[in-house]
DNA sequence: AATAGTTATGCAAACGTTTTCATTTCGTAT
DNA sequence: ATACGAAATGAAAACGTTTGCATAACTATT
């Protein structure tokens, strides 16, 4: 079997009697080419096994056909879901995507998009709203196309694609008034600095108190972002304070830590009291009893990236950041259930 | 703020008083260079704000520093632990990952390696075994490391690491006699076209007959590879045979299947017959009963197959294919229990 | 049949590195 | 001090494309 590496587009051209800039535009503008010369062509590519070299194609500053992605892992179904729909869709318009796993590390981020620049990747795509100053910086004096998927912001510096935490919480709030509670309990972190849980908050009293249900304040958790400290503040409701019987919990960390409060506190769950997340962490789903909460559409916001991110590509670099919202879903599970009584 | 995309390894040179021979070998062979050069060099890229281009290095034939991966789908849990796995492996070693998804369509997945080595990967990892002629043909041709993930086959054409079907086999019988079943059905598509199904039948009856234990006739089923044939093949065995304790199946989609049977003929999963497949499919934790299956160990492989194909790019590219055999779990799940009359 | 306009192709100069070979510099043994 | 080998650096020729400009081959118009 004759071994063959290294057959370039001279070899072609000579094959097909055409000149080297012929083959070359014979990928780049087909429609630059006499049809009868493009046969030719790819018969010799054919014969000769050509494989076009993008490394080649990418020294000239133009395109790499790649776009590459920064996900904190990809261990995670939503993630998952995420990238394969980003994938999908960025293949359907001739890339192929890089890959970069950085676990949460917001430094290691910021070198692999360096990694990603030096392959010369004409886009970018990133997760959520949390990126170092280095980061933003390295975009903007690059003028990289970038988009970041997850939570729409309205404020953001870079283009992004998702769900909105403020409607996370009105969701939440509406089931959990559909199943028919009216004495609720609230549990969220610290929203002074930390703008998704305030949002979320926001969405979760507005509602409420649009059905006329207010939050008492011993009714209104304040707790860590932590399993054991949701859990501890959870049971010093229980032991102290009249029972609610349904807790919308800020997300499903604290949820989690309420449940076991509960547990702990012989409270069947859903029977006594039901409890919701929001965000929706792989555990959620095997959890038990299952996690109800509210989550993302990761295959909307995924082809909707892909295309904002086209856009900037292929589009004016200067123009302003696009955002678009998505709407999100409620997953409704075990730890709620509707009112009887 | 300055909009800098054209800085190049001669600005770089220029500025820290050297040739771009120097700046290029502080990259590729720091030990070349004096360390007092390599901190001007260093200085001059943070003042230049220089990255380097990846493009201009592969154009030399040499190094790419990217690998591709394609997978069937990312939409699945197994999946994307075993690409994590890999994908952290192969950037301790400098390499960044090239992804793409062919869902589960041999003549994509041939596209696919085309439109990667276009991008000079200096490795590919596919999953599993079944490839298209053209795709080992073309592997074969350029020569490329590449490795197979997920399950090991003696006489593989390519370097693999992954469990074994035989194995699978053992293990979810081994588990069935440790519950305590005697009364044992098997349930398996046609094993003449299929050396997976093959191999694990092979392994269930094997284990069970050193176990004393023989199936008859008419508890060995022969279904179709789907869930409604299955469904199908197993009422018929409960209408018209004795009763087994236990079933297993040799994957969770035709598992699925006899459940479905099962609870249709009014029995109960686990309560009066237990049921087991092979492979865990996403949905196989998700479904009610959740069902007892035999998975290879994703992080595992991924990392031993990282490793493989370093060796091969690193090392001898005639040399034999290098197989490595993973052990598989089994995971318990409900569709299991200990038998107890 | 001559001319202008269009379309298809070829020529050759980039693109930004790496690497071989040659040269210079340095340290060490005489 | 001198000579020698080793280490560090530089000069220049690749690597395989793309593309602006020039030319050649057609088409359509008169």
């Amino acid at each position: 079997m004759k071994k063959n590496t290294n057959v370039d587009i001279i070899d072609v051209a000579i094959k097909a009697g055409v000149s080297p800039a012929t083959v070359s535009r014979s990928f780049n503008h087909p429609n630059k080419v006499l049809k009868s010369t493009r046969k030719k062509i790819e018969k010799a590519i054919f014969q000769t096994g050509y494989i076009r070299n993008r490394a080649a194609q990418a020294i000239q500053g133009k395109r790499s056909g790649t776009v590459g992605l920064i996900v904190p892992t990809l261990d995670n179904a939503i993630f998952s879901n995420l990238i394969q729909a980003f994938s999908v869709e960025m293949r359907k318009h001739g890339f192929t995507m890089l890959v970069a796993t950085n676990g949460y590390d917001l430094n290691d981020e910021y070198k692999l998009l360096r990694s990603l620049l030096e392959h010369r990747v004409e886009g970018v795509a990133l997760i959520g709203h949390d990126h170092s100053e280095e980061t933003y910086n390295l975009l903007d004096i690059r003028n990289v196309p970038v988009v970041s998927m997850w939570n729409y912001k309205e404020e953001s510096k870079i283009s992004c694609v998702g769900g909105e935490n403020k409607e996370a919480g009105i969701e939440i709030a509406k089931h959990i008034i559909s199943l028919g509670h009216k004495k609720i309990a609230i549990a969220f972190p610290n929203v002074k600095e930390n703008d998704r849980a305030r949002d979320r908050q926001i969405g979760v009293i507005e509602y409420l108190n649009s059905k006329n249900i207010c939050i008492p304040e011993y009714w209104n958790i304040k707790t860590e972002y932590s399993v054991n400290d949701a859990r501890n503040c959870a049971e010093e409701l229980f032991k102290n304070h009249p029972l609610p019987t349904a807790i919308i919990a800020g997300n499903d960390v604290i949820a989690k830590g309420i449940i076991y409060a509960a547990q702990a506190n012989g409270l069947n769950v859903p029977g006594d009291i039901s409890i919701t997340g929001i965000g929706d962490f792989s555990s959620s789903e095997s959890s038990f009893p299952s996690i109800t909460t509210v989550r993302m559409r990761p295959n909307k916001v995924g082809v909707k990236a892909a295309n904002v991110l086209l856009e900037r590509i292929n589009g004016d670099r200067e123009a302003e950041p696009i955002r678009i919202k998505v709407s999100v879903e409620v997953k409704a599970r075990e730890s709620t259930k509707l009112i009887t009584n």
